[in-house]
DNA sequence: ACAAAAGTGTTTGCAATACACCCATGG
DNA sequence: CCATGGGTGTATTGCAAACACTTTTGT
């Protein structure tokens, strides 16, 4: 351990990391973005992308560099839609062979994303669905697997609470594109004309286009882009939503 | 800034500290702790307590490990039914003089606490409401008046999904000792029916004890233990409270 | 070419429930 | 005076059925 003496006295010092845990909905099916580790420890294994924070980045600045450098995303906070919130932090020691190294942990919502780029050390990326990862948890580095419930676990509780579903749609998206999301993060089937009422109602997330999709069978959608709105008011729960069987991924 | 170069190379070391916003109620109004700073930087400024994590152990029990030096608490986790999670990290560079020091803020709330002690380095520590430091976030020392309305907000919504409000309550308690704990942190009043009815249907919110509590005036109250339930459904929601006129504190 | 069927999105109707607001009662 | 319980009108929800628009299939 190293100790700083600049103007702190003596205090150990630790390397800072971030993570991330990018989602996305592909195939009816919530997935995240992995890479292969192309380097010791957990050499050829698979982890959530990330990497140290630089000495004069804020932490939010050190996750959108990871995942502009990961993805072709621009940036977070443009008008990609795409959702960018910290997560938590995970400081056990141990947790990185290495070191001590504490990793904050942040959650990245993105639209059917182009199939991403290989990372800027030639590591290979690419979409995993979350659901065999939960069921295979050592598949994953360092303590990923914790990192990747949590953040599964925030991203379902954001879909009651907020609009940031919408982040998952590329624009404009219909209505049904809205609940097949839902459906795939909660795993749950809904009720399409329930659903339709209370996301309509929602003072200001969605935005009616006019316009409309002609598919390739049945009834054009109406189009939409998402509100203005950031909370879901009133929040659509999970818990009194659940009734119906669960869909079947894929 | 410092390098590492035990095992992970070249990579630049922080400081890691917690930092604790301990909530409690006190003459129906939300309070938080506050120590004095007994040195630089911002000396005699008031400060959230904290410090920095050690080199074994891990953040949870670096933030335990403070709020015992900073309270009487014995430790979070145990029959005191004090209730401590992890709100976020900060780690602007600049926050922090003396050099780069990342912070993980957790949030605590509990009952009313005996007066806290001072501190092991003999700084003064006072309950304070967090409504006036809201009103003068210049008040705060570092980034904590941002930690502060972040930790508020973040107990707020705890009272609306989960049960964390008996945290609140030394046991026995009464209905209305935890609806005073709801309107003091939400600031809004409550429809003392309405709130009955939700928290005594909530399945493992309250614990009936079948004792009663003899006031000086008024009808005795049934008394009540916390349940075994974390999570409240259906939840208490804020939004569709707010009708009535906000409730004058102190 | 025309009609029927099938598939998807959208709207409507109704019963059950939950809720806010108000009033009554009890210690 | 305060805790507790009940009642009522309104809003929301779960469930189901019908309706709208389009493509595909059958004759």
């Amino acid at each position: 351990m190293n100790v700083q003496r600049d103007g702190i006295g003596a205090v150990e010092t630790m390397a800072v990391a971030v993570d991330l845990a990018i989602f996305t909905v592909r195939d009816d099916t919530l997935q995240v973005l992995l890479i292969e580790r192309g380097k010791a420890p957990f050499l050829g294994r698979v982890a959530l992308p990330g990497g140290y924070v630089r000495a004069q980045e804020n932490l939010d600045h050190a996750a959108r560099r990871e995942l502009q450098e990961e993805t072709d995303i621009r940036s977070a906070g443009d008008k990609s839609g795409l959702h960018l919130e910290q997560l938590g932090s995970y400081g056990d020691p141990g947790r990185d062979p290495r070191g001590r190294v504490v990793t904050v942990a942040y959650l990245a919502l993105g639209p059917n994303l182009p199939t991403p780029v290989a990372g800027t050390d030639a590591r290979h990326a690419y979409w995993t669905p979350v659901q065999e990862l939960l069921a295979a948890p050592d598949t994953l580095a360092f303590d990923h697997a914790t990192i990747l419930r949590d953040a599964v676990e925030r991203a379902r509780t954001r879909l009651e609470y907020t609009t940031v579903a919408a982040a998952f749609c590329a624009e404009p998206f219909s209505v049904s594109d809205l609940r097949r999301v839902y459906e795939a993060v909660w795993g749950i089937a809904l009720d399409p004309s329930n659903f339709r009422r209370k996301v309509t109602r929602a003072e200001g997330f969605l935005e009616a286009t006019g316009e409309q999709r002609i598919p390739e069978v049945g009834r054009p959608a109406a189009l939409y882009r998402k509100g203005e709105a950031e909370l879901l008011i009133p929040p659509l729960l999970r818990s009194t939503n659940a009734t119906r069987p669960p869909v079947a991924p894929g």
